[in-house]
DNA sequence: ATATATTTTTAGATTTGTCTAAAATTTAGT
DNA sequence: ACTAAATTTTAGACAAATCTAAAAATATAT
C-alpha cells in the first residue's frame, strides 16, 4: 500500500519522465513537488526499496514497470475525478485541479471503476489530457501546439499544455475552449504574436499563449 | 485547518456524545478509533488547545460549539458521499462505509455543496441517518427501535442502528430494506424473539436484530 | 585540465501521530 | 472508609515525512 506522499512522488516522476529519455533529476522532482532536494533523496530511497523506481546515486531515477502502472492509476483517478467535477457537479475547468489532487488518493478500485462507468468511460479530462483505462492503456491523441502551426491554417482546440487556472481563465476570457475553431490569420515576425480568428471576432495572442494551446489541423 | 486524524477524533467524540449527557471518556474514544488510551489523551490535548473540545483531566471531554460544527460538517460529508455511492454509482448499502471514511476528509466546501445539490439535497443517507445541511442543522426523524414496538403493530423500516456490513447483509438476505413494511406477528416471551410478517413471508428474528432496526409505526 | 558552480547526498533535527510501560487518579466493592 | 480494580495520564520511544547545513559528487567554463 502506498502512502499519500509516495503516490505524489510517483505521479510527479511519471509526468517528468514523459518529456525525456534520461532519468528524472532530484532537483526536477523537488521543484515540481515544491520540497527540498534532500527530502526527495529520502523518498527516492523508499521508492527504490519498494521496487517502484530504479535509482543510482547522482544519476536520477526512472520508474519500473510496477511504478509506471501505479503512477498511471493515480493519473487515471485524478482525471476521472476532474471529469466528474466538471460534467456532473458543474465546476469550471480552472477549478478542478486542487480538489482532484486530493480525490486521486482515495483508495478503492471499485470506486474508480464505477466512477469510470458512471462517466461513460471518458478518454479525456476537461483539459484534453488522456485518461488511462483500467489496464493502464493511454489513447494518445494526435495534437500539436498552436505555435507549431503555419499561417492560414484552420485548427480546432483540443487541449492545453499549461492547465493553471491563470491560463484557463485567460482562455475563458477570450472564449476559447476545447472544440473552439481557430483560424491563423497572421503571424507577426517581430514577436511571433498570432492573430487568430475565432467564431465572431479576431484577437492577437502572444507566442506564450500559442505555445500552451494544443490544436488539431482541420484544413490547410 | 484540521488534520485527517483530528477530524476522526472530532467525529468520534460527536457520535459518542449523542448517547449521553456527561463527557466522553478516553477509553470510549480509544475503543471506537481502535487506538490506545494514551494516544487519545495526546490528541485530546491538541483539540483542547484548538478550542474544539472542553477538557479537564480525568473528566472526559465535550465538544465546544466550534467542535460540534466541525464534527457535523464531517458527518455531512460522510453521509452525502454515501448517498452518492449508492444512488449514482450503484454501490450496495453495505459497501459504502469504508470509502466514505476516506472521502469525508476531502477539503472543499464548494465540492460538498455542489455534491449536495447534485444529489438534490438528500436528508438521509442510505442507512436512514440524517444528513446535516450546510448550516449544520439536522432534521431529526421520528423513529423507534423495532424492539420497543408492541405486538400486532404495523411499522415501516426507516433506518439501522448498526450499519456494519454483516448486519446489512443479514437484512439483504431477508429482503429487509428502508421502506420495507413489517408486521409484528408475535413476540416470544422466553427469548424475546420476534416473528414478523414481510411482503410475502414470515420470519423469526432475534432480539438483537430487533434492537438494531429503526422503524416508524404505521398503524396499531 | 583545473577551478568553480551546481547538483545531490548525508547527518542530524523537527513535527505528527502513534506506541509501551509506569505513575496518577478515579471508581467500585465490601 | 479503605482497598482493589479500572481508567487516565505521563514519560519516553519510534516511524514517516519533512527541514537545514554541510559534505560529496558531478557538470561547466575558460
Amino acid at each position: 500500500m502506498l502512502t499519500y506522499s509516495e503516490e505524489n512522488y510517483l505521479k510527479t516522476i511519471f509526468h517528468l519522465s514523459l518529456g525525456q529519455k534520461k532519468g528524472v533529476s532530484t532537483n526536477a522532482i523537488a521543484a515540481k513537488i515544491e520540497t527540498k532536494a534532500s527530502s526527495v533523496t529520502d523518498m527516492i530511497k523508499k521508492l527504490n526499496e519498494k521496487q517502484l523506481i530504479k535509482y543510482q546515486k547522482y544519476q536520477g531515477v526512472t520508474l519500473t514497470a510496477e511504478g509506471i502502472m501505479a503512477a498511471k492509476m493515480i493519473v487515471r483517478k485524478h482525471r476521472l475525478w476532474e471529469v466528474f467535477l466538471v460534467e456532473k457537479l458543474g465546476f469550471n475547468w480552472d477549478e478542478v485541479h486542487d480538489v482532484a489532487e486530493e480525490l486521486e488518493h482515495i483508495k478503492s478500485e471499485k470506486l474508480i471503476n464505477k466512477l469510470d462507468a458512471f462517466l461513460e468511460y471518458p478518454t479525456q479530462d476537461p483539459h484534453g489530457d488522456p485518461i488511462p483505462n483500467a489496464k493502464g492503456e493511454i489513447k494518445l491523441v494526435d495534437k500539436q501546439l498552436l505555435s507549431e502551426i503555419d499561417i492560414n491554417t484552420k485548427v480546432v482546440c483540443v487541449g492545453v499544455k499549461d492547465s493553471s487556472s491563470e491560463f484557463l481563465q485567460y482562455l475563458d476570457k477570450h472564449k476559447i475552449s476545447l472544440g473552439t475553431v481557430i483560424e491563423i490569420v497572421d503571424i507577426e515576425p517581430f514577436d511571433q504574436s498570432y492573430t487568430i480568428g475565432l467564431h465572431q471576432h479576431t484577437i492577437t495572442i502572444t507566442k506564450k499563449i500559442a505555445s500552451n494551446l494544443y490544436v488539431k489541423v482541420i484544413s490547410a
